[in-house]
DNA sequence: GATACACTTCGATCGTTGTCAAATGATCGA
DNA sequence: TCGATCATTTGACAACGATCGAAGTGTATC
């Protein structure tokens, strides 16, 4: 039913994609607000207070999933986004905790 | 004698400069370098095993000094560079220990 | 001084990236 | 099945950034 997006294994999350990806203040504020929570939540624009369109949203979740930081399931018409948060402090422990505090 | 160039202070180091300086595979080469002495060590070119010109190492060291990660100062003709360990820690705890790692 | 040295700055190139408008694709309800 | 309505993908563009060669700046040495 979910369909999960393509995404890298655990192992292959690398160090500088990762830390491209969280250089950006779009995406940097995202990845805080996926913090807030443990729950999956909705890629709906409506549900950030962000100054962009739509595509350029999209855009971000595309580079946060490829990077590793995120998973993102489609069900039905709605899409919804997780972070891997085992997976990245597996890999680089830490790393988050500081980006996020 | 020694002077040193200018850069951020301590409360004025940004989240967002730091992780896109640190988002280069060279300035995260350089950075690993910087981190394994807490001696100062110098800027050349020689120095470092990258297959990289003058000019773009000026330019790498530029970008990690002007985003805070970095002290150079100027003794003669030579110049120096320096982890600012202390100071990144105290904005971001725990961050350069992930990233180096 | 004149020269050599150690970088930096300037100017240009070229790939990358954030952004949007328009087109596409997918899902739900009638 | 057919629109209606979402978000995504595509295509295009402007801004940014990494890079280099050439020229500039300041320091030591002769």
């Amino acid at each position: 039913m979910a369909r999960t997006l393509p995404q890298p294994a655990r192992e292959a999350i690398e160090i500088v994609p990762v830390l491209q990806a969280l250089a950006d203040p779009v995406r940097l504020e995202l990845v805080r607000e996926l913090a807030k929570e443990t729950e999956p939540r909705s890629c709906a624009l409506g549900e950030y207070d962000l100054d962009i369109t739509a595509p350029t949203l999209s855009h971000h979740w595309r580079v946060l999933r490829e990077a590793g930081l995120t998973t993102t399931f489609v069900e039905g018409r709605t899409r919804w986004v997780e972070l891997r948060r085992e997976d990245v402090q597996a890999r680089f422990p830490g790393l988050l905790d500081a980006v996020l505090a």
